[in-house]
DNA sequence: GCCCAGGAGAAGG
DNA sequence: CCTTCTCATGGG
């Protein structure tokens, strides 16, 4: 199950040999993170679990570098942040056996993973995304790790921020938030902070354990203001590991219709379909559609 | 001015 | 159970 990587180190490089259905502009341009930006050369900047980095991939020896790790960092985070013991291509051939509509969707995105977000700040992030668009998403994050987050470090000349915690969220007022531009969305963060704090976050951490169903995880994550059946299932797929859950959003709706011929607005009807024809992998399918509908011309 | 964006909650059937 | 309205904000 565990696959052995090969690793190596050049100055603050860590390169890993090998990898396969892998590619960047697919991982985090689907909408799954809001926290990466790309660089002229290709390459991606961000930071996750409190680690800022840059990642490159090179698609003709398939050897994924990341600047600014080491060893250590790749076990303990970006092995399991960017999926990669879990095989794709068997994945994708098992989807495509049971469906080809999806297939198609499938050789457009073929290099995205489902990566394993921090679980407190996807519960941010998509309590931010409702009803929102993705450029501006992203700077709503980005401003509110700016304004309420605790400095994470700097790397390659800028300075990266932490997402504020449930605890300094839980304290603050609309007015702390109004800068960051949120909207009634505001409301939303500061209630489930203080839901967090009162739970305590291992109630959250624990909703990722493989104890704990896919459903249950889902039931329980609508307890939190603001959560809905769409942004619970992002949540659970995105942080949870629960890569059954299919997140529907108007652009999904779209492509349902358009690919299936499903009723636009019947959302009861979609999600059976994707549990009869991509079961057990319904979220990555699902990412797999958003991203076709999302990026292909005409 | 209008419509839209990775929707949810409240009110009223 | 269902439907409809409202909720900020910024970009096209």
């Amino acid at each position: 199950m565990e696959k052995k990587w090969k690793l190596e180190t050049d100055g603050g490089k860590l390169m890993v040999a090998d990898v396969a259905d892998f590619d960047l502009d697919h991982i985090f341009d689907c909408g799954q993170c809001f926290r990466w930006e790309k660089n002229a050369d290709g390459s991606y900047s961000g930071i996750a679990f409190g680690k800022p980095v840059r990642i490159s991939y090179d698609k003709d020896d398939r050897v994924l570098s990341i600047y600014g790790a080491d060893v250590a960092d790749f076990e303990s985070v970006w092995r399991t942040y960017l999926d990669l013991d879990r095989d794709y291509g068997q994945i994708k051939r098992s989807l495509c056996e049971k469906d080809p509509v999806v297939g198609k969707a499938i050789e457009f995105g073929q290099g995205i993973r489902i990566l394993n977000q921090e679980k407190w700040e996807t519960l941010l992030s998509f309590l931010i995304s409702q009803n929102n668009n993705i450029p501006r998403i992203k700077k709503c994050i980005h401003s509110l790790a700016e304004t309420m987050g605790e400095k994470a470090g700097d790397f390659e000349g800028k300075t990266y921020y932490n997402l504020p915690s449930a605890e300094r969220l839980a304290a603050a007022s609309a007015t702390d938030l109004a800068p960051c531009r949120l909207g009634y969305r505001a409301k939303y963060l500061i209630e489930t902070a203080k839901q967090v704090r009162a739970h305590g976050i291992e109630a959250l951490e624990h909703l990722g354990s493989d104890t704990v169903s896919s459903e249950e995880a889902f039931e329980a994550l609508k307890g939190y203001c603001g959560v809905g059946p769409k942004v619970a299932n992002c949540i659970a797929l995105f942080a949870l590991g629960k890569f059954d859950r299919f997140p529907i959003d108007v652009w999904v709706k779209k492509v349902m219709h358009q690919m299936y011929g499903i009723a636009e607005h019947d959302m009861s009807a979609m999600a059976e379909f994707a549990t009869e024809a991509f079961g057990e992998y319904g979220g990555i399918a699902q990412q797999y559609l958003f991203y076709y509908i999302t990026h292909h011309g005409a």
